[in-house]
DNA sequence: AAGACGAAAGTGGTTGA
DNA sequence: TCAACAACTTTCGTCTT
């Protein structure tokens, strides 16, 4: 019972939004929330995942059908990917008031305080700056990128648990930008290769990976191994492909898999290889260059990886040249 | 001419002594 | 720390369609 009281080295989890990730603790993931305590408990070993939840839900009670619609919350939902999660009060820079009245001059000096105030304070300690600056750059990364908002929240919150462990001491906030981004997307299944991210930001491959590692030693966050099925969407589609080569190549790899073609190969150049046959297959014909251009690895990979799969799988050309067909 | 193929040399990361 | 190693890249010449 002690143990259930005990927060995890004066930590904070994330508040009010899904946690992807296992328990620090035993890697278990059955999270218990507790709603009474406002806290999420780890079912496996009792660890305090994370204390003072916000209650989302209504804090008035309605005694008809007619009552609960008749009131409700607005405002935007909280985002992890704005510094102050959008929580911050606004006060505009005009003179006026809501319904657009100009102000009386004691009125508009006093008003002229409160913003010098509110400026000087919504960015008020090294944490912040830090977050403000990283957060717009993950910004500008993620939609470069085209990755979409529920990653960059992803993204977002291993970089303030970054920060928490003071992991950007000593490095660019563009790295570990770029690292947690990186991350976020191989977490939700959706990996893109490291030196996209890294040409996309202003961070070298190298560094990059560096960061990368980092990340996963000290967040202990499970990554899962990166699946070469998880490229064949996006390269399809880039590619112009139908969906029956998609799912051709995603069966070309299943089998290589059993074949044990997969193992210490890079997965880019897997993924590539098989839309190259599962293309030819297929009658929808891609060159070696155009998808080693999209897969990011040159046509000597995918070259290697084809003959491979073509001699193990027992895909045969056929007299005719270009075609192949497969051996059931 | 474009695309495919293959050889050779070079590169960065991992492993084991 | 260093050498050996596997996987991959770059480059370039040749063959095929």
């Amino acid at each position: 019972m002690e143990r259930m009281r005990e927060s995890k080295g004066g930590e904070r989890y994330n508040h009010g939004t899904t946690d992807p990730m296992n328990c620090p603790e035993c890697g278990g993931v059955s999270v218990v929330e507790d709603t009474t305590r406002g806290e999420q408990v780890c079912g496996g070993c009792g660890l305090v995942l994370s204390d003072h939840r916000i209650d989302t839900g209504a804090e008035w009670r309605a005694f008809s059908s007619e009552e609960s619609d008749s009131r409700s919350r607005v405002g935007a939902p909280l985002r992890l990917s704005v510094h102050d999660k959008g929580l911050s009060t606004v006060i505009d820079w005009r003179d006026q008031d809501i319904s657009g009245r100009r102000l009386s001059p004691t009125r508009r000096s006093e008003i002229y305080r409160l913003r010098k105030w509110q400026i000087r304070s919504r960015v008020h300690s090294s944490m912040d700056r830090n977050l403000a600056q990283a957060m717009s750059e993950l910004e500008r990364l993620a939609s470069q990128l085209g990755i979409p908002r529920p990653i960059r929240e992803l993204a977002a919150l291993l970089y303030r648990k970054s920060l928490l462990y003071k992991l950007v001491r000593g490095r660019s906030i563009e790295a570990l930008v770029a690292a947690t981004l990186y991350a976020a997307c191989r977490i939700r299944l959706k990996p893109r290769a490291l030196d996209e991210v890294a040409d996309a930001s202003r961070v070298s491959k190298k560094k990059l990976g560096q960061c990368y590692r980092l990340l996963l030693r000290t967040l202990n966050v499970k990554v899962p191994l990166s699946n070469p099925v998880d490229y064949v969407g996006r390269f399809a589609s880039e590619l112009d492909l139908s969906s029956r080569v998609q799912l051709r190549t995603i069966e070309l790899l299943h089998r290589s898999r059993d074949f044990g073609l997969t193992i210490g190969r890079d997965p880019l150049g897997l993924a590539a290889a098989a839309i190259y046959v599962a293309s030819i297959m297929l009658d929808e014909r891609r060159t070696q260059r155009a998808i080693a251009q999209v897969a990011r690895v040159t046509e000597v990979t995918v070259r290697n990886r084809y003959k491979e799969l073509v001699l193990k799988l027992g895909i045969t050309t056929a007299p005719g040249g270009s075609s192949l067909s497969g051996s059931n």
